[in-house]
DNA sequence: AAGGACAGCAACCGCCCAACC
DNA sequence: CGGTTGGGCGGTTGCTGTCCT
């Protein structure tokens, strides 16, 4: 069961490659390039099972990879992305160019992870390893979700812990009348980012407040970008939901940098507008995340925290929601060339139900 | 010098999921 | 619509080199 096909067949060579068998793979894969694995290796003339094969041009043979050690910076963002992700390798692999996601894997469970536990980290929790007054804590906080999850209720304490999280940049996430998602931004690897962990939201002066638990990698990936005043905390007015559902990242989407004038986003017509200059009203954009749809499917693991409570947390949450469009409205044509990606929105649907299935959702940088 | 313990790493295994038939 | 196939991913294994006694 689950076993393939490929590698049932006898034969197969398996264990460690040797260099006649790297070349012949490597010259396989320059000259016809990466296509149908199972089939490479009869291609290639190696007796090995496609996945073999994949695999060794993954970790080892792609010429785009970085070899030697880890720098004390991709060190860092190892353990930053950890701490959100958790075991997702993959994903963490996409913010390293030139890693693979079992490179570093094995440097977390060879090196990293016993680096946290010296330091008094738990590297499962990325949390002070804990003592049994804060298991107890922990415990408690754990059955509270768990128990408001089972009940379909919204009570919910002061500190919540949402099952997704940011993602490294803007991220916008929209919805169209039949359920569709639209997402923009963030990660430029993966088209979407799994749901993740960790966000918290907190009422804070009556502003939906995120912990942005990324937040201190801000200032590596987008060094042009404001560093935000209070360092964890980005201030989110009007926000239902901040994900890192998004779609391929700017470079799939119209290019929001200053030397674009902005103008009209589009996505169900006349939701949201975008603006990054002062003449905002002279470009047009019309679906721009057509490619980029998120489909409800791959919303599920987002909405294990489930409708309802997403519907009574977004209006409890932003109580100010309200003023807050309407501030948006009266400013989206404010000149914003503090951050080239943020986006102003104005003319959200007010009228219509806040369901869970009917964000609109930013995230400001 | 020998051999046991340990660390690092490459590769495999099993599972999941989407595409295809 | 169910079965099959292939790609992808995370967990695990096992080999090899190094360190320590």
């Amino acid at each position: 069961m689950g076993r393939h096909s490929c590698c049932v067949k006898q034969k197969l060579r398996k264990g460690l490659w040797s260099p006649e068998e790297d070349e012949k793979l490597f010259n396989h894969i320059t000259r016809f390039g990466v296509g149908c694995w199972s089939s490479v290796p009869k291609l290639a003339g190696l007796q090995r099972c496609g996945k073999s094969c994949r695999l060794r041009w993954i970790n080892y043979l792609r010429p785009d990879l970085k070899r030697g050690m880890f720098s004390q910076q991709e060190e860092d963002l190892i353990i930053s992305l950890h701490e959100i992700l958790g075991n997702r390798w993959a994903q963490i692999a996409a913010q390293l160019p030139g890693r693979t996601d079992n490179e570093i894997k094995n440097f977390w469970n060879s090196c990293l992870k016993k680096k946290l536990v010296k330091q008094g980290i738990d590297p499962a929790t990325h949390k002070p390893l804990s003592t049994d007054h804060d298991d107890k804590k922990q415990e408690d906080s754990k059955i509270m979700m768990t128990e408001n999850n089972e009940k379909n209720t919204t009570t919910l304490p002061s500190s919540i812990q949402l099952p997704f999280s940011t993602n490294l940049s803007s991220s916008i996430l929209l919805n169209d009348d039949s359920g569709n998602y639209y997402g923009s931004g963030g990660d430029s690897n993966n088209a979407i980012i799994e749901a993740s962990r960790d966000m918290f939201m907190t009422n804070n002066n009556n502003k939906a407040t995120f912990l942005d638990p990324l937040s201190s990698l801000y200032a590596d990936y987008f060094p042009h970008q404001q560093q935000q005043p209070n360092n964890n905390y980005h201030q989110l007015s009007a926000v239902t939901a901040v994900t890192n559902y998004c779609g391929g990242g700017f470079s799939s989407m119209p290019s929001l940098t200053n030397s674009d004038q902005g103008g009209h986003v589009s996505v169900t017509d006349q939701l949201v507008k975008e603006s990054s200059s002062n003449n905002s009203s002279s470009n047009m954009y019309t679906s721009p995340w057509d490619e980029n749809i998120i489909t409800n499917k791959m919303m599920e693991p987002f909405f294990q925290f489930n409708a309802i409570k997403c519907e009574d947390l977004y209006k409890t949450s932003c109580s100010s929601w309200e003023e807050d469009n309407q501030e948006h409205t009266h400013h989206h044509h404010t000149n914003n060339t503090a951050s080239s990606s943020s986006i102003h929105f104005s003319n959200y649907p007010l009228s219509e139900d806040l369901t869970a299935a009917n964000f609109d959702v930013f995230h400001h940088i």
